[in-house]
RNA sequence: GCCUCCUUAGCUCAGUCGGUUAGAGCACCUGACUGUUAAUCAGGGUGUCCCAGGUUCGAGUCCUGGAGGAGGCGCCA
């Protein structure tokens, strides 16, 4: 019996004869030569089949493979440029060790809503499984980034008694005859442990009841929410910076397999390096109303203006300072001009929106009163969060990063559904 | 919540002006082929035309209502 070896571990077995286990995930036949392509979840291998040269047996047994099933397949390791990964097998031996009968997804165009039906089994095609690992490399470099900058891994509760940020987009739940909510953020929790840390974030999974049909939104996200003592809304945009040119750097150097899978052109990821550009919001609407748009003072921007405003960028681009009414009561009101607050988002180029939220918080408990009156928050729910603000406050600053908007625009690709396991959507909570 | 579009074979789609027996490719089965890369070639059958009404001699096609889906907007990460 041949040793058991994983597939990316071929390149050391070159003229051994080794066992692989897997997965069929094509086969091919021309009359006295045969192939099977095997996928091991470390790699894929093609084993080629020589009716002359092998067992009746096996040869006849290449007949009864197909798409999925699971396989024992032995043979002997050589190179072989024109094999996909570069090893092939000489195969002398197979054992089919499970059937599978008319698996649905074919090596073909499917539709969406076909696919989604079929997540479980989509998981295993190839820009599925590329664009998942480089979502697995971006949340370990997350968890790598703020390790070695002194940050404490803080998990915040997901179910919660109070509210977050908007009443409006809850997803309620009974909790022994009371009611709780889904976490849609960890920040106000992340926030407490500031004093105890100093330099703390947390990374997992936010609920969001939003009924927002786009490619850039998810009803469950996992987000990364850093939060950090005594510094400012600038040293805020700079750990910003340094974070997500972290990010790209850890994708090129780790995934370039994945995006070669996903086609992505790298070259526009290359120059991206800290420091980022900035624009404030005034100077923004004054630029876009210079292209032409219809935004005034004290709106919101909308998707197309973040699309107009990065157009005349190749890096992610900061706009700071926003209209208080445009952003959450938690935010800093700016001294030098009390219409806006310290905050900022940082929209990613190429047309994919925002993947950071950010802001120096409120310190003053008065002026937080106000705020949350002044949008009509049960101010009761925040007991504990004003406490922070009556024990011992300080300035800080955070920022939440959505991880699937993020891999999106690291990997090019369309929608963000595509890089969380299981996308719950407005519509799709199955399977 | 708003706007636009879509729903025909297991999958991806075509189906003309409303016309008599509903079309293709892929998948699947059979055969041929010694280097394929979503192989190729030949043969094989598969339909609740999303649902319910309506108009009509006749509806996949037109009308009304409903359901499901996609894209975009708003909101946000």
């Amino acid at each position: 019996m041949a040793h058991s070896v994983e597939i990316r571990d071929l390149n050391a077995h070159v003229g051994e004869e080794v066992t692989v286990t897997g997965w069929v995930e094509t086969t091919r036949a021309h009359g006295k030569v045969a192939f099977a392509v095997v996928r091991d979840g470390t790699g894929v291998v093609q084993g080629v089949f020589l009716k002359k040269e092998l067992d009746p047996a096996v040869w006849e047994s290449h007949g009864t493979l197909t798409q999925e099933c699971t396989v024992a397949l032995t043979g002997a390791v050589r190179e072989e440029p024109r094999a996909p990964g570069g090893f092939e097998l000489g195969v002398t031996g197979l054992e089919l060790l499970s059937p599978s009968d008319e698996y649905p997804i074919q090596p073909k165009e499917h539709g969406v809503d076909f696919l989604l039906d079929h997540r479980h089994l989509w998981l295993r095609s190839s820009q599925q499984r590329a664009g998942l690992k480089v979502r697995a490399e971006i949340s370990q470099a997350t968890h790598d980034f703020f390790y070695n900058r002194g940050f404490t891994r803080i998990d915040t509760p997901i179910l919660t008694g109070s509210i977050g940020e908007h009443a409006g987009t809850l997803f309620e739940t009974d909790y022994f005859g009371e009611k709780a909510y889904l976490a849609q953020t960890g920040q106000l929790y992340v926030e407490t442990a500031c004093p105890a840390f100093r330099r703390v974030y947390c990374f997992g999974p936010t609920f969001r009841a939003e009924k927002s049909k786009t490619r850039r939104h998810l009803t469950e996200f996992w987000m990364v929410e850093p939060e950090v003592a005594f510094a400012d809304s600038d040293d805020n945009m700079r750990l910003q910076e340094d974070y997500v040119s972290y990010l790209v750097e850890r994708a090129l150097e780790r995934c370039g397999e994945e995006l070669k899978v996903l086609e992505r052109d790298t070259s526009k990821l290359e120059h991206v390096k800290a420091p980022f550009p900035r624009i404030s919001y005034t100077d923004a609407v004054a630029r876009l109303q210079e292209k032409g748009s219809e935004v005034e003072w004290g709106q919101d921007l909308g998707a197309p203006d973040e699309v107009s405003l990065t157009e005349d960028y190749d890096l992610p681009l900061f706009v700071y300072n926003y209209p208080k009414a445009a952003k959450a009561f938690y935010m800093k009101e700016n001294p030098d001009d009390p219409r806006t607050v310290l905050c900022d988002d940082l929209l990613a180029p190429e047309g994919y929106g925002e993947i950071i939220g950010g802001s120096q918080r409120e310190d003053d408990l008065d002026r937080l009163r106000e705020r949350i009156a002044e949008e009509k928050l049960p101010e009761e729910a925040y007991g504990w969060y004003l406490d922070l603000r009556r024990y011992g406050s300080f300035p800080h600053s955070g920022f939440g990063l959505g991880i699937e908007r993020t891999v999106a625009w690291i990997t090019g690709r369309h929608h963000i559904r595509e890089f969380i396991p299981y996308p719950r959507l407005m519509n799709r909570l199955n399977p």
